[in-house]
DNA sequence: ACAATTCATAACCGTATGGTTATGGTTTGC
DNA sequence: GCAAACCATAACCATACGGTTATGAATTGT
């Protein structure tokens, strides 16, 4: 498997680091100190999951001033896509996807 | 989340259970003396392995006498695909395979 | 200038994790 | 019947991991 993959695969084994990225996917562009506040977790323990993050490329940051605002990046998924894709196990599901998907496009 | 990813996330994070999972996953049904033989770790490190894959509904197992077959269960898979589709980024890509496919039965 | 804010890092701690060897229960082959 | 094969579990060990508090560097507000 690629090696990237591994490191988003340990990163999204955590739920704290789950909980701030999905955060961040739903909520966009985040300071730490507002991650902070919502999680249950102490600021360091934040700053260090955000490490852990980056390292897998599932988030980026930006130094703006004393602030760091992170941001979601979502396309570091595709590692994990892809690997699940190798055993075809999704083609039903994705089928039945564009099933649905013809018929809305049809009315 | 649901609770059922959180053991999938954790199973999939070591990478000798990726690889048994793997193995499991390509070449099917397998014996843990087979898939110790294949791994790079001891019977009882790979027994280990498996009790926490098949926690995680990634395998089943089927005993027949001494041995005890092992047998990838995709459709566990299912939940981290749903995880990752919240956030809808995997669309574009999805739509991309659409298209080629629809060529494909165009012709 | 100085106090307060923001964040990262260091130092530390308990527990989880992944590995090992040892062992024992079943089942099979001879 | 007995030795060998297969597997799971127990006991143990080192390290990784997730959390904490303490601290300090940089920036901002007043």
């Amino acid at each position: 498997m690629q090696a990237a993959a591994e490191n988003v695969f340990k990163a999204l084994a955590d739920p704290t680091r789950r909980a701030i990225f999905e955060h961040l996917a739903r909520d966009g562009e985040q300071t730490v100190h507002a991650l902070t506040y919502r999680a249950a977790v102490s600021q360091p323990a934040v700053s260090k999951h955000l490490g852990v993050l980056k390292r897998a490329k599932l988030v980026r940051d930006r130094r703006d001033g004393r602030e760091t605002h992170y941001t979601a990046q979502p396309q570091a998924l595709k590692p994990v896509l892809d690997w699940m894709s190798i055993y075809g196990v999704f083609w039903r599901e994705r089928f039945d996807r564009l099933e649905s998907l013809l018929k809305r496009m049809d009315q």
